[in-house]
DNA sequence: CTGAAAGCGCTTACAG
DNA sequence: CTGAAAGCGCTTACAG
């Protein structure tokens, strides 16, 4: 037994059956009468003889050839495979985000592999497996990365950028909207309507958008002479921010406006609301962050603060192109749309 | 200058610059002080000797050596990778999807190639580029191919399978829920509870889903005595949902009961209906089809036939490993979510 | 412009 | 169990 090579058989009768072996450079060079090195020369672009292409594009067409990617890979170093990890679909906005990223990386001819960060589970020890498909940079969404693992990355030439949170102490590229900025917004827009008591309701505290918008909230609320009086935490999910919604208005002083780390947080306390049968924005006013598709529904109309998503996404991939050594950060301010979750200012 | 070959110029210094050139078997074979087969089958899982193992093992770990999944690859002619076109991440049901095979394939060691197909593009453009990647399998999801690339990727061993839409013609597997019998509930469902002027908003006119429930629908209404009286057509937006609901609603008959082709059509409906200020299910029941998580937003509370996802990817998985020499059809059943958006029978 | 050949980093019969 | 070597399918100096 131990002679017998037996372990690769079940490839070998599977080939013979029904895959007609893929054709290759050579197959096509064959048809042709030129060598191998012309059909290559001539599928990555490189100057070949008008006639000496068009016989290896009429055998390639007869062939049915197209070029082995992952051979071409290995051979050029490059790939051409972007790695995209995502920390959970769950959030509308990853997939619309990553639907952007997707377009644009067709434009260019490059393709995305493809990673969820499981529930509960670490980015890191999906990292080593990106890597061994020799990715060409590795964009991470709504997620971070330790920084040892930032250094594995570096140490391999990988560029690595985070995408919508921050990591200040973590060798990597950040594009991310100004979460500060968004939190001032909000604040005026409350303070400037007549609002008095203002809430935050927040998202996973580990995570540094929701952390951010609160920053700027909280600090502008109090520039403005009007603190904030309550605040909530949640995870993006409707069903958390519902209960985190019914919370909030038991207390004995429910607050007036109410900011959201999110449109989906945002949505789950008005739909809170309403079922006490409050009113928004009479009873309450709310904010949101994001600018989901729901948010425009009409059963909400609400007035959220955009996430400039199409801007970040050309930032990223210029950012990508340029090849920095040093780790560049980039923040995009968002604006605020104002629909109808807002009670507008008293005229006096 | 026809001499000089400096095409190639910039990979040199910036390798030599900043790219400590990539660890590979070579390096960790001399630094444990044996071959590359030996460091290779170590990796691979072949049978090494416990002594030679922990020589690889320790050395690569000193050079932070992993292997190259591309070389692997190629060497192996099995790439691990299974190309995922998706048609549209603007269905939330998508992204959902795409989770759930995420998660399930990365449990069984393989990645995903993600595709995205533009708005008004064709699937069929991107198969090509897919096959250059050399998936082990194509899952497409949300769309169809036509016959011919379905032909192309037959002749390169690449089995296809398509999820959550049919396509008689076309020689490739199929998973997908039962769209027919899905129809038949919603019927059933409005006839029984009394509901007696029915229309049916379907989705874009070329998808097989949407016919597939019509036809359901409308067959069983026949065979209960009550046919369909009002038709909409929309795509799967908000928006033009929330359009096709004006329209339904300014008929001089309004209907009763409306069966929608997607949840999200369903929450355009709703809210068209709200807006009105008409009541459901008071006024007009709804039935939606998907089970989205807004399907259960209090908002809501949409009475839905709910898609077996988990189901779907567990047939996918196990069709594609299955290795099936001709097409196979899978179609599981959805199930009725009750919630309360059909008014229940009148008590007599 | 073109062909022969080395090389990308692995796997895997083959022969010990 | 292990090493030497061929091979996976490309790209790309090199020398005409």
């Amino acid at each position: 037994m131990s002679g017998r090579a037996n372990n690769g058989t079940q490839h070998t009768t599977r080939n013979t059956q029904h895959e007609s072996r893929r054709v290759t450079s050579i197959d096509v060079a064959e048809v042709a009468g030129v060598s191998q090195s012309t059909v290559s020369r001539t599928f990555s672009g490189a100057s070949v003889s008008p006639a000496a292409r068009a016989r290896v594009m009429a055998a390639a067409a007869q062939l049915g050839y197209s070029p082995n990617a992952l051979a071409r890979s290995l051979s050029t170093q490059r790939s051409r495979i972007i790695g995209v990890v995502i920390g959970g679909m769950s959030s509308p906005y990853n997939p619309y985000v990553l639907e952007i990223f997707s377009q644009r990386l067709q434009e260019m001819n490059q393709q995305i592999l493809f990673f969820n960060v499981p529930p509960d589970e670490d980015v890191d020890a999906l990292i080593p497996i990106v890597l061994q498909y020799q990715v060409d940079a590795l964009i991470i969404m709504a997620a971070t990365v330790s920084s040892e693992m930032a250094k594995v990355c570096a140490n391999q030439g990988t560029p690595v950028l985070l995408f919508n949170r921050t990591s200040p102490d973590t060798p990597v590229h950040t594009v991310c909207t100004d979460n500060l900025h968004g939190g001032q917004l909000a604040a005026d827009l409350f303070v400037d309507t007549g609002h008095r008591r203002m809430a935050y309701v927040s998202g996973p505290a580990n995570t540094s958008t929701s952390r951010e918008r609160e920053a700027g909230f909280v600090q502008q609320l109090v520039k403005r002479d009007c603190p904030l009086v309550l605040r909530e935490e949640c995870n993006h999910s409707h069903e958390s921010a519902f209960a985190a919604g019914r919370r909030l208005l038991q207390h004995e002083h429910p607050p007036d406006a109410i900011f959201c780390a999110s449109d989906i947080i945002a949505i789950g306390i008005i739909d809170q609301i309403r079922k006490r049968n409050l009113r928004v924005p009479e009873d309450v006013s709310i904010i949101g962050f994001d600018d989901i598709p729901a948010a425009s529904w009409s059963a909400y109309d609400l007035t959220t603060i955009r996430l400039p998503v199409n801007r970040m996404v050309d930032a990223s991939l210029k950012l990508l192109a340029e090849e920095y050594h040093t780790p560049q950060t980039i923040l995009i301010p968002g604006t605020m749309i104002e629909r109808r979750t807002v009670r507008p200012k008293m005229q006096s």
